[in-house]
DNA sequence: TATGAATGAGCTTTCATTCAT
DNA sequence: TATGAATGAAAGCTCATTCAT
């Protein structure tokens, strides 16, 4: 291996330890997950990931930071081709729909997802963390609503912060809600979907 | 203290463990805090601990089933006072308002709470726990919905399972939100109660 | 209960201590084996079995002792209807054939006794008290001889010690041998007893 | 020391290990012999013992284990330089006298190998493990006897495999004994050899 | 005497982290 | 940079023994 290596192959590797933590915390919950599960899942040696990142923690939050930037990158991405302030929305809604609630991996990320946030209680830098990546979508959904008000699409006398609240709030209620395999995940969000459009519909 | 204690004395020890278990959890996770942590805080000796639960989980899973079965009991207790749907409905959201979402304790039980039932997700027996609890709520507000649309008082065209679920899914989606100090509670739990109500009044 | 006790009572208690114990170290080993298996083999308190014995050394002590006193005691009535050398060693060899070597509780003790010999090796106290044991009995053995001697029925030119001896130890290794549930046992100790007498015999 | 040690160096450590295991089983007893001990008597790291054993049990099967392997390579290549029965009996006989039985460390594998077989009688797994010693051990001897008979040095009359038997009973019987600081054991040894050779020969 | 709850030292085992190569 | 053997603090749990009643 060369003594100097490309910034590109440093963030490859540094991708791919990421990848393989988050099948192991998945799987097994992070505190339950070894180093060596992710040794073992990803085939980098233990030295090496130390290399790259410095603690477990490390690992940890550069997880959640990484996965935030895509979820963000790709939202936008995606609304750059929309521009109704009820496509966006519906869009957002579809987003959770399409998904198969029972898919093992899915179930894996939103633990961990969720956990995170609980472990933030007791942890000032992931507590901010979260806190930020809460406000960064809760923002992006205040805007819209904002713009739908603009528009005309939206009634103007709702207050665009509580119903942004409301929507991640039905959001993360019906993740939590999937965790149980019985659960009519689709149905739900599919009315959810419904009355939270009519309800804010001008 | 020996010989032969009665099992209110048994009951009492237990109660104390499961006060402290609760606090040690709430402050630093379920993994993270140790036997050595409930020692500490009860002043009960580690074999005592053991002589009562025989593992940590053991503990873990005591707490939620008194917990669940004092939640359960309350609310059945306040509900024989009440008689219309609407007046149940309300009561349970306001059953939610009238807390400081930001008092530790609560955000302690919260966080274990919710740590819980991911945990379940790896862990069978917690999770058939945990499902059980999720269904007796979920008949719960199914019922009082049913009766709802019995006595003319709730629309009779909507589901009443799915409505139940929406019900759950705010009250965890408000939780989880709860985490946030900067959070309006308040304001969103009264703005999901009013339009929770105008939704299914008939 | 009276506050005193006849010596009969207390021995009695001894005895079903003791009986327990030995059930259970056969079963688990005396290392593996707790008081508390003591105790709901026998019924009896824990306080109580330290009211009898001062810990479980103590137990295990008074067990070997007991039952060395027994098995003596049992051996002297046998001897006194028998006259010859020859029929004492054959009624020796007898007691072992008469035996299900593969009976759990025979296969208990056996594991018991042994393991006490070898935990000697690391106790002055057991192994004064085993030594003692394996002296009485290989005195036993050697009078037998010399009284065969001197009765003509045994060869003079042997030397008495060395085949009580090479009594005992064929007595040890076929006892070891029956733990392995394939060996002859049976067949092996009719032929040692074959030979033995044989190469004895005036 | 990483990275990537050889096969031989991993070799000497786990020797290492089991030499230190010996030598703590033999002082204290397998279930009372701590890790700790065999940290102390090693000066290996008690996170490296485990990266050679996952288990303590599994330190001792591979005890007994890689004993039993040197002890069968030791016989074989004794005896590929002899050629009758008798003289492969009388090695084998030399073998046990040519020992000093109250050599410390002798003492202290005889006791952690007998205890190993008593301790067989509740673990199915050593159980097997000390079966196929004992079987192999026997086979040993009933093959040179069978040999020994084909030669016409041993009686045809005899049955080998009782006669195999009773070889490893009198090792063992004496074996035992040998535990006992005032047996003569060389003596003793001596005459059983005699006897022996006596008994079979043709 | 009898009881069994209380105690805590001590056990085996795990695992994040380090560091010599 | 990469490796993986080494480390040891810390965890959950057991159990002989004590002692208040």
């Amino acid at each position: 291996m060369p003594p100097i290596v490309s910034e590109e192959y440093k963030e490859k590797k540094k991708e791919q330890i990421l990848t393989s933590a988050l099948a192991c915390f998945a799987q097994k919950g992070f505190t339950a997950a070894t180093i060596d599960d992710i040794v073992a899942h990803s085939g980098i040696s233990k030295g090496s990931i130390y290399n790259y990142y410095k603690s477990k923690d490390d690992i940890y939050i550069d997880l959640l930071n990484t996965n935030t930037s895509h979820y963000m990158e790709q939202i936008t991405e995606q609304f750059s081709k929309l521009h109704s302030a009820i496509d966006k929305i519906t869009f957002l809604f579809d987003h959770y729909i399409n998904v198969d609630p029972q898919d093992e991996q899915r179930l894996g990320y939103v633990s961990v997802f969720y956990e995170f946030i609980f472990h933030s209680t007791r942890d000032e830098d992931i507590h901010a963390l979260v806190t930020k990546r809460k406000n960064h979508l809760l923002k992006l959904m205040k805007d819209i609503i904002e713009q739908g008000q603009q528009a005309g699409e939206v009634k103007k006398e709702l207050d665009p912060e509580l119903y942004a609240y409301k929507f991640w709030i039905m959001i993360d209620g019906v993740s939590i809600q999937s965790v149980f395999a019985d659960s009519p995940y689709h149905n739900v969000l599919a009315m959810l979907k419904q009355t939270y459009l009519e309800e804010i519909k001008g």
